[in-house]
DNA sequence: GCATAAATATTATCCGCATAACTAACTCTA
DNA sequence: TAGAGTTAGTTATGCGGATAATATTTATGC
């Protein structure tokens, strides 16, 4: 691949980070979130009390983000952190009401960002785009060594 | 659109955006670069000597940012800045030789990167990519160009 | 010409995310 | 059971990027 077309996919990936992520956040500005949050709150949602180990796996970020974010959170009044009784270093997160009320908020402009986002696109690409998406990520991701997608490292040589 | 597709669009673009990013800032930690930097560079490369505005209008991010970066990356002397003499509020960023050579070594993995990322994909997906994360790019673009009707590209790229 | 608006760049402050270093607690084994 | 190794979480620090506020200079309108 010469280097205009890997420019142009890369500089691609780049600028839509930037641009989804400024959207995003103009989005939840009104609920006095800031985008990375609203990740937390869903994953919460979706899967009830979870250990922040079990968050910073899911949310794809580090432990001490992990950390950061839920201290803002629960300053908050979103999520509530208790102790772990079965484990005296983890402590358990979980949604308040409040912070579940965000969350239906949240939905809702996911919804909304999501269908902005594919405006103008055929059917038939909006619907194989998380996948692609998917293979792309995993095809860079230095993260998890799983994921079936296909074989990951070998291919190209590290620098 | 549903929560679930919706969800999965725009955690699918989180994460392309977190891994991406991870995988050029592993890539660029020898040349003693943080990601970001990498687009100022080959910027300058492209277009030579520039005004701080053209470059955040290039880069996509705000004066600010570039103002920092500047500032990091002459301290590291890949870059020089001279003030404008036609006027006397800009100042000119131009590439040293330092910076000549960085930029060239950049390009090289940039794509190593872009090569990686499209790995397992059809070629046709690998073609059509940059086109359809461009138009998504700029359905959520609040910034640059204004176009109120009409699209600014097609729905595919340019080869 | 002069007052006002716009543009360029900077500083200060915020958040997300990263790594490094550290404490505390759990687990596993010798 | 004692020690080694592992895991959960935190603090400290740094960078990219954002907004808000502030000079300074240029451009514009009257």
């Amino acid at each position: 691949m010469d280097f205009e077309q890997a420019d142009a996919l890369n500089q691609a990936i780049r600028l839509l980070s930037l641009r989804h992520r400024a959207r995003a956040a103009a989005l939840l500005a009104p609920l006095g979130l800031h985008p990375g949050q609203e990740a937390l709150l869903l994953e919460l949602d979706r899967n009830g009390p979870t250990i922040q180990a079990q968050l910073s796996e899911a949310l794809g970020c580090e432990p001490p983000s992990v950390t950061l974010m839920t201290r803002k959170l629960e300053a908050g009044g979103h999520i509530r952190r208790t102790p772990a009784p079965s484990d005296k270093r983890a402590s358990i997160v979980e949604l308040t009401d409040s912070g579940k009320a965000l969350a239906d908020q949240v939905k809702q402009l996911w919804c909304a960002l999501a269908e902005e986002t594919v405006t103008g696109l055929p059917a038939e690409t909006v619907a194989a785009l998380p996948g692609i998406l998917k293979t792309l990520t995993s095809n860079v991701d230095t993260r998890g060594p799983r994921h079936p997608h296909g074989r990951r490292r070998g291919l190209v040589a590290e620098a």
